[in-house]
RNA sequence: GGGCAGUUGGCGCAGUGGUAGCGCGUCCGCCUCACACGCGGAAGGUCACAGGUUCGAACCCUGUACUGCCCACCA
């Protein structure tokens, strides 16, 4: 005996081992078809998966599925992304913790090799995941971001950029993260709001005089002012431009200049510049050829300043500053102040403004390449509402700073000669007491050799040559990702066949990130956009709408929920709630109906197949059946997977889902399967069988694209009956709508009996009637067609609301003791002697009369309004004078017999 | 400062012009021989607010409020 409720745990190991066996998921080019490729936005190897690679993949699966079961030939590529800074540092982390080194006691080399060999085992535990979670990617060939095929295209396309100038080196005023040590580009940046502070300072002017005023939220920066600035039309300060003013604590005197940048309103209107340590003052620095100071180190660390602060902290620093400046009485003001400030995407401290040497793309060409082809909706988003967002970000674009001062990524293919570059490049001595470049400077003579491995110096042959030692912003590598893994720039088979991919699903948090640049690299590279649409899926957020974080602790794992409830039913809950770019509130509870449906699917299939032992297959959808409900059913099953599918198509997954739950929950399970008992002992026995297996074959082939391995599971037990079954699912056709197959008769005759029954067990209910006890009940109806078919298929009301007798006809009487229910045309008695409550009842009624009174108003109201009737789709007054008139005669029928309780 | 979402029964959400649905929860009755992860029934909403367009608005337009997010060099 199976058990009752089902066990996702073996069989989703056991179909998940016969996919990979079978390689059900292997792509193969069939230029008969159309191709149909998604290659998956590569998690970073950072640790497990979590909830948010849960659902996107989860949702790209289901496209998958959904388009090779339509004949496309489908390809959804597997890989990871090495993760540069995000990974680097849960390495630090974990060498700190568990072997108390920093990844200097190691060195470059030993430290790379440290994460290679996390990529082992963080790699294949995500590659694992893939296959529990049932995706049906193609393992067989795995891509990663730092391996040497995608190595090669990350060379390609920098030298291809280099040649045509779009790559060059700068000295920029960068965003420089202190904790991770690296420069890090504009949109890896965040902005928070947060309490600060505005401090107002007296600069007073040489002669010890008044001076100025200046606000500030970063006092510990006033050590590297070279002025003060106001803006040129301040008539407050106009006597004072040109004179100096003595920076407080040091007396180090600095002009008073104008500048534009300055603005009148806010704070006293002077604004204190530090050109080392803020974008703006870099500007006006330059404009005013100011001198540059800095007094913070890379490592955020006080340098170049009086002893006292020396080597403190910037907090520290600027905690002492403010102490300082109050005991000189210089600190003139402290006030409250929300501001924004810039912290790393990656560890969250907050960011420094650096000057440093780092390399760049320029963007504007490859931007405006993709700006059109956003503009022409080339690329496609779902929803659409990200178009202009994106239009915009790219029509304001920035140069890309892609060199990060970190180990981990692909090192910058930029080669030197240690005798020709001599004068550029500074040296440091590591912990192993390797020599390691440190530093390059072009403006001091560094030459750079643009090359894959280690080459020969171009101009005095030497081999001494040296590698940059800065390492690429992890997005390059994945900008490259829809080409690359095809093997770009080799024009390779599968790049022939499968680029440009068919669409991108992902995040929509990574838009400018990622999505945005493989716009432009598809553009500038093959010439073609690497994906036509995208599909944006939300974050899955905690049960509140909270972001999910291990610090909050309010981590949902979905391996502990798959452990716990089975794949199918965290992707089905995650399906259920995906709506377009929409965020979805996840806690526990969301996956319990999905359990749920899973138990319920689990338990319709036992039971019908306990009840079609003894029967041979196979058994094939009767063409024409006679019985009503067969018809019907077969009707609505129909017009699910039609509509199924094109909710898939327009990516409304939940709504496809929806749809299938309810089909097979409410329809299937709770009518059809309850109609087919009686028929069992009956010589309909096979034909009931027959149609009970196929639809329930095809509704496991809708629903297979959203939960693979039950659906899989139970066709295996069926594969007996049914014709021309395929050994997998996937390489099932899709259920298709077949006209042939509608029946409307069958579905207003169905919903007649199902809403006289709906009456009788309302009042079943009500009334408190034994579930066991069978009733004798009065079916009264003026209408001669509803009457035929109530008679004609008495057996399902008998059936359905339990009863025990039925008399039937055109206007009965209503007898003593009875409680009235009215549907359509039909008015309902049944006879409760001893078990009525006049009140209860006349209550009920009264209430059901509010309802149709306000009902037969409102297309009363419709009607009589002219512009209504003549304005309104025909339609729609035809419709509001059948509701009018079925209302009235409802009305009517209850009325009666309300008067007849009295 | 600019932009984008959201505001629908206790909770979480669907619903893009014809008078509101789903899941969970609640209440009542059932262990009815597939399923109590179940069955049958019920209660519960002036669709944030104010105007407007329309014969008709949860849906379109304008504005307001609140919430969230993104972008932006007012220190």
């Amino acid at each position: 005996m199976l058990p009752k409720a089902y066990e996702p745990k073996e069989v989703e190991q056991k179909i998940s081992n016969l996919w990979k066996e079978k390689q059900v998921f292997k792509a193969k080019i069939d230029e008969t078809k159309k191709p149909y490729v998604i290659v998956i936005p590569p998690p970073n190897i950072t640790g497990v998966l979590h909830m948010g690679h849960g659902l996107n993949n989860t949702l790209q699966d289901t496209l998958v599925r959904f388009h090779r079961m339509n004949g496309e030939c489908a390809n959804w590529v597997p890989g990871t992304d090495h993760g540069g800074i995000a990974t680097q540092n849960v390495i630090e982390k974990k060498l700190a913790k568990e072997q108390h080194l920093s990844r200097h006691d190691l060195g470059r080399e030993k430290f790379v090799q440290t994460v290679w060999d996390w990529y082992k085992e963080c790699g294949n535990a995500i590659y694992n995941q893939f296959e529990r979670m049932g995706w049906a990617l193609d393992q067989s060939n795995i891509r990663f971001t730092m391996d040497e095929a995608r190595a090669k295209s990350v060379y390609a396309s920098f030298k291809n950029l280099w040649d045509k100038k779009y790559i060059y080196r700068g000295k920029r005023m960068i965003n420089w993260c202190v904790r991770c040590s690296t420069a890090l580009s504009d949109i890896e940046v965040e902005h928070d709001q947060q309490n600060g502070k505005l401090w107002h300072l007296h600069y007073k002017l040489e002669d010890g005089s008044d001076g100025i005023i200046i606000a500030t939220t970063r006092p510990e920066t006033i050590f590297a002012d070279s002025a003060i600035a106001v803006n040129p039309k301040d008539e407050r300060y106009k006597n004072m431009v040109g004179k100096k003013v003595l920076i407080p604590l040091i007396n180090r005197a600095i002009p008073i200049i104008v500048d534009e940048a300055v603005e009148l309103d806010f704070g006293t209107g002077a604004l204190k510049i530090t050109p080392a340590h803020d974008p703006v003052d870099y500007e006006v620095g330059k404009r005013h050829n100011l001198e540059i100071i800095s007094v913070i180190s890379d490592k955020g660390k006080m340098i170049n300043l009086p002893e006292k602060y020396l080597g403190m902290d910037r907090d520290e620093c600027r905690k002492q500053t403010i102490k300082d400046l109050d005991a000189a009485g210089l600190l003139v003001k402290e006030e409250k102040y929300n501001h924004a400030v810039s912290t790393c995407y990656r560890c969250n401290s907050a960011i420094e403004p650096y000057l440093s040497e780092q390399w760049f793309v320029k963007m504007d060409e490859l931007a405006a390449k993709a700006l059109k082809a956003v503009e022409n909706e080339e690329v496609k988003f779902y929803p659409a509402n990200w178009k202009a967002p994106v239009m915009n970000w790219l029509k304001n674009i920035q140069d890309w700073c892609i060199s990060r001062q970190i180990w981990w990524g692909h090192r910058i293919p930029v080669w030197y000669c240690r005798h020709c570059s001599k004068d550029g490049l500074t040296f440091t001595t590591d912990k192993q007491g390797k020599e390691q470049l440190a530093k390059v400077s072009f403006e001091n003579g560094a030459k750079p050799i643009i090359s894959h491995d280690k080459p020969l110096c171009p101009i005095c042959g030497s081999s001494d040559t040296i590698q940059d030692p800065d390492v690429l912003d992890t997005w390059f590598s994945s900008a490259l990702w829809p080409m690359s893994v095809f093997g770009w720039p080799e024009q390779t088979k599968d790049l022939k066949y499968y680029y440009p991919t068919s669409i991108l699903v992902t995040g929509y948090e990574i838009i400018y990130l990622w999505v945005a640049r493989m716009i432009m690299m598809g553009l500038e590279f093959e010439g073609k956009v690497p994906f036509s649409e995208v599909m944006l899926n939300g974050i899955v957020r905690d049960k509140d709408g909270q972001k999910m974080s291990k610090s909050k602790g309010n981590v949902v794992d979905p391996l502990d929920l798959t452990q716990k409830y089975g794949a199918d039913a965290v992707r089905f809950s995650l399906i259920s709630q995906s709506v377009l770019g929409k965020d979805i509130p996840y806690g526990e509870n969301s996956i319990i109906g999905a359990r749920n449906f899973c138990n319920k699917i689990y338990n319709a299939s036992r039971f019908i197949q306990m009840n079609s032992e003894g029967i041979e297959g196979p058994l094939e959808l009767p063409a024409k059946p006679k019985e009503l409900c067969d018809r019907w059913i077969i009707s609505r099953y129909n017009h699910a997977v039609k509509q199924a599918a094109d909710e898939l198509k327009k990516y409304n997954m939940a709504a496809a889902a929806d749809t299938l739950y309810h089909f097979l929950w409410g329809d299937f399970c709770d009518w059809y399967i309850e109609l087919a008992k009686a028929r069992f002992n009956t010589a309909d026995k096979k034909e009931v069988i027959s149609i009970l297996i196929n639809i329930l074959y095809g509704t496991l082939k809708a629903l297979h694209p959203m939960m693979p391995f039950i659906t899989e599971e139970i066709a295996m037990s069926l594969k007996k009956y049914i014709k021309n079954s395929k050994e997998f699912l996937i390489e099932e056709d899709y259920p298709v709508f077949n006209p042939a197959l509608e029946d409307k008769q069958a579905e207003e005759e169905m919903a007649l009996l199902q809403g006289v029954t709906g009456q009788i067990r309302t009042i079943r209910a009500q009334f408190n009637v034994p579930p066991g006890l069978k009733i004798k009940v009065l079916l009264s109806t003026a209408d001669t067609k509803d009457l035929a078919v109530l008679q004609k298929y008495q057996n399902y009301i008998f059936a359905m609301a339990k009863l025990e007798a039925a008399q039937m006809g055109a206007n009965l009487p209503k007898p003593k003791q009875t409680a009235t229910g009215v549907y359509g045309t039909v008015t309902v008695y049944i006879p409760l002697e001893g078990l009525i409550d006049f009140d209860k009842e006349k209550a009920r009624l009264d209430k059901e009369l509010a309802i149709i009174q306000n009902g037969i108003n409102n297309r009363k109201r419709m009607l009589d309004n002219k512009n209504f009737v003549n304005n309104a789709p025909k339609q729609q007054v035809e419709k509001a004078k059948a509701e009018l008139e079925e209302m009235l005669l409802r009305a009517q029928q209850i009325k009666a017999a309300k008067e007849d309780l009295n």
